[in-house]
DNA sequence: GCGATCAGTT
DNA sequence: CACAACTGATCGC
């Protein structure tokens, strides 16, 4: 029965055409260097760093796609071997270099998928994407969504990444005669080493493999390899350990600043007079994070305000490559979407974005009244269309069942049930045709 | 050697 | 402890 059209960030099954948001690895488990299954749809960026990724893989296979233009596919049908021509615009997605949404136009209606992203509203790129976003969407309505729900918690409240890059100096700065040490992935981050850079007119170490990545990326006189250069250094994040701070110690008074984690996580709304993550929480403060920078802080002790120091070396701030709950908020509020489904499932507090979301959704809205509702008659073509061509989500039937079965239970009014149970790995999706809905 | 899975790490 | 993203060990082929 795998009659598949297209797969986006899935590479385990046969589909007529494939997509990839960009290039971390839980978004590429099943890829390799010998992919053969098809061609790849990837934004340019992506394509630049595919072979330092995969080496050896066949390059032929990539179609580079440029963002913020639509892009005409031709796709024959695997079941009545007929074609159809599928639209798909690419739109910064703000997450890592080269990650992109995809907005698909097609026989199975309008579908955004966002992959990882980011929704920022303070940037001139944000303001860029956005725009991008309406223009591409202008007079069509989204019919599902399907949406980056990491962060779909209230409880996930933190501030801009210009706003932590400045914290970041500030660490730095009040630290003038240590090294400093920052975690960072193979994919990401640049932005704030960038910042540093430049604020502080400094090099960065890199070690040797991401020095070639930031080259990729036209990074050409900022990063170094050469230790002798500099006091800052980035390192990947497996290697960051307080036992590697310690260590470090013994020899040259050393800080590592973590920009990523959860120390951040601050207590859930419902549950207001319980702490849900540790004595931690309590330093952070909104009133700091929501003010203009709010980074000029009292330093009791050296400490700043709303950074955390969960360690003797050990700095953590909140520097996030994910939206935060109020900018998944904002992003589903502009696209407005008929329907939409969480990509990102291993979270043990997943709760289905429809919960918080649902009443600003199409399908929702339409439901209440009003027959002649445009969006209505939009909805029920789409439904029509489904009943052939299902966008599938996940890596079995069996699964999906339950997926569709919590949304039933949210969109009822019943509490959101917490879905351990249900916890998986981030998945992609798939398009597949004759696919009966349930 | 390859991919998949699992157990760790911040 | 929560996450995302990653390494490394192990297993079957």
């Amino acid at each position: 029965m795998e009659k598949g059209l297209i797969s986006v960030d899935r590479w385990t099954e046969h589909s007529q055409a494939y997509f990839l948001t960009h290039l971390h690895s839980d978004h590429t488990q099943g890829l390799s260097s010998s992919w053969a299954k098809g061609p790849i749809f990837c934004s340019r960026l992506t394509a630049k760093l595919f072979p330092f990724k995969f080496p050896g893989f066949n390059l032929s296979l990539l179609r580079l796609l440029a963002v913020g233009t639509w892009h005409s596919i031709s796709l024959v049908s695997p079941s009545s071997a007929s074609s159809s021509t599928l639209q798909v615009m690419p739109i910064d997605a703000h997450h890592c270099p080269g990650a992109v949404m995809f907005l698909f136009r097609g026989e199975f209606g309008c579908l955004l998928y966002t992959g990882d992203f980011r929704w920022e509203t303070t940037s001139k790129r944000a303001e860029i994407g956005r725009t991008m976003l309406l223009n591409a969407l202008k007079d069509d309505v989204v019919d599902i969504l399907y949406l980056d729900n990491t962060y779909c918690n209230p409880s996930y409240a933190f501030p801009s990444r210009a706003i932590i890059a400045q914290q970041v100096i500030d660490i730095i700065v009040s630290h003038p005669e240590h090294d400093i040490i920052i975690g960072i992935d193979s994919l990401g981050k640049e932005d704030l080493l960038l910042h540093i850079s430049h604020e502080l007119k400094i090099k960065i170490w890199v070690w040797p493999e991401r020095l070639q990545t930031m080259h990729l990326l036209g990074f050409h006189d900022i990063f170094t390899t050469k230790t002798s250069l500099t006091r800052v250094r980035a390192v990947p994040r497996y290697s960051f350990s307080v036992e590697t701070l310690e260590g470090l110690n013994t020899m040259h008074p050393t800080i590592g600043i973590m920009p990523s984690g959860l120390p951040w996580v601050v207590r859930p709304l419902e549950n207001g007079d319980k702490l849900f993550g540790s004595l931690l929480t309590s330093r952070y403060n909104r009133s700091k994070w929501s003010g203009n920078g709010g980074n000029h802080t009292e330093k009791p002790n050296g400490n700043l305000g709303s950074v955390e120091k969960f360690h003797k070396y050990i700095y953590s701030v909140p520097y996030s490559d994910h939206s935060c709950f109020a900018e998944i908020e904002d992003f589903v509020k502009l696209v407005q979407p008929t329907n939409m489904k969480g990509i990102v499932s291993s979270s043990s507090c997943y709760v289905d974005p429809l919960y918080y979301f649902g009443r600003l959704c199409g399908a929702y809205q339409s439901a209440q009244s009003l027959p002649h509702n445009k969006r209505k008659e939009r909805v029920e073509r789409v439904l029509a269309v489904n009943n052939k061509t299902t966008f599938r989500c996940g890596a079995s039937a069996g699964v999906e069942r339950k997926r569709a079965m919590t949304v039933k239970v949210k969109s009822s009014g019943i509490h959101a049930s917490r879905m351990s149970a249900l916890r998986r790995k981030k998945r992609g999706a798939k398009i597949e045709e004759n696919d009966r809905p349930n």
